[in-house]
DNA sequence: TTGACATATGCCGATATAGGAATATGATTC
DNA sequence: GAATCATATTCCTATATCGGCATATGTCAA
């Protein structure tokens, strides 16, 4: 079995580099496809079938005037995404204080040795 | 060509759901391969692989301890993905409040046109 | 050393891409 | 209706998966 369709859901959708561009261009206001393709230097079709899997994964919106499409980005739709790696914020800055903290014992160490040029041979078990 | 390679950065490597899986059961402490094998039920080779993206997008750590080797979630990896989606937050707030416009003056004129049954036939532009 | 345990890797087949080129659909204007 | 502009879809090929199975590597214990 290859990777879970592309199209089904979000996190699928923002594994492509092109796709997060998109978005990112897509976030302030409304463009035309156009715009998009002048404005990202990308081939038509491309630029179309991207706006394909964003539109099937909610991740943007559509809008229709006269011959032209309106893209633009669905924040709500990228919401899932932030409310997952959240899960994840105790933790990191969990070990930031560590981090922090291994800084300070290091810069204590070294204020005590002074000028002795400690060549930091301690590598920690943090791989 | 196909997609980017999994292994290359930490968006693809979240878009597999068995990997979203596998890092939020290693974000509270240490597992090794067969607690996570028994955890999930998942084939052992298939946990290794997943391990091995994660590892190779510095989503966890390993540690060897004797024949095993212990694994765990380096939310710092995730940080980016958190990063890249709060950039949509200040939109999805922005968005929500339309939303609520919206529905406030939906609510509105339901309440001006009492039981007259409106169909909501105007569609809205917004696909 | 041999065997048991723990984990990783290699090979396979099926599938889902992404990009490029050509073309189809759809809307507007003359 | 014909020509034109704007966008979408289709067909193609190369490649990157994922899972399942077998097997290799690595570590400890008797």
């Amino acid at each position: 079995m290859a990777r879970a369709a592309t199209t089904s859901d979000a996190f699928n959708a923002i594994a492509e580099p092109r796709r997060r561009q998109i978005l990112l261009f897509l976030a302030d206001r409304e463009y035309s496809v156009n715009e998009i393709v002048d404005g990202l230097r990308v081939d038509q079709p491309s630029v179309s079938k991207h706006l394909r899997v964003l539109r099937d994964t909610g991740l943007v919106r559509m809008r229709c005037n006269g011959r032209q499409k309106l893209y633009r980005t669905n924040a709500e739709g990228i919401r899932p995404l932030y409310e997952w790696a959240s899960e994840f914020e105790r933790y990191w800055t969990h070990q930031l204080s560590r981090v922090k903290d291994r800084a300070e014992k290091k810069a204590a160490s070294r204020a005590a040795a002074s000028d002795s040029n400690s060549r930091n041979h301690s590598r920690n078990q943090e791989e």
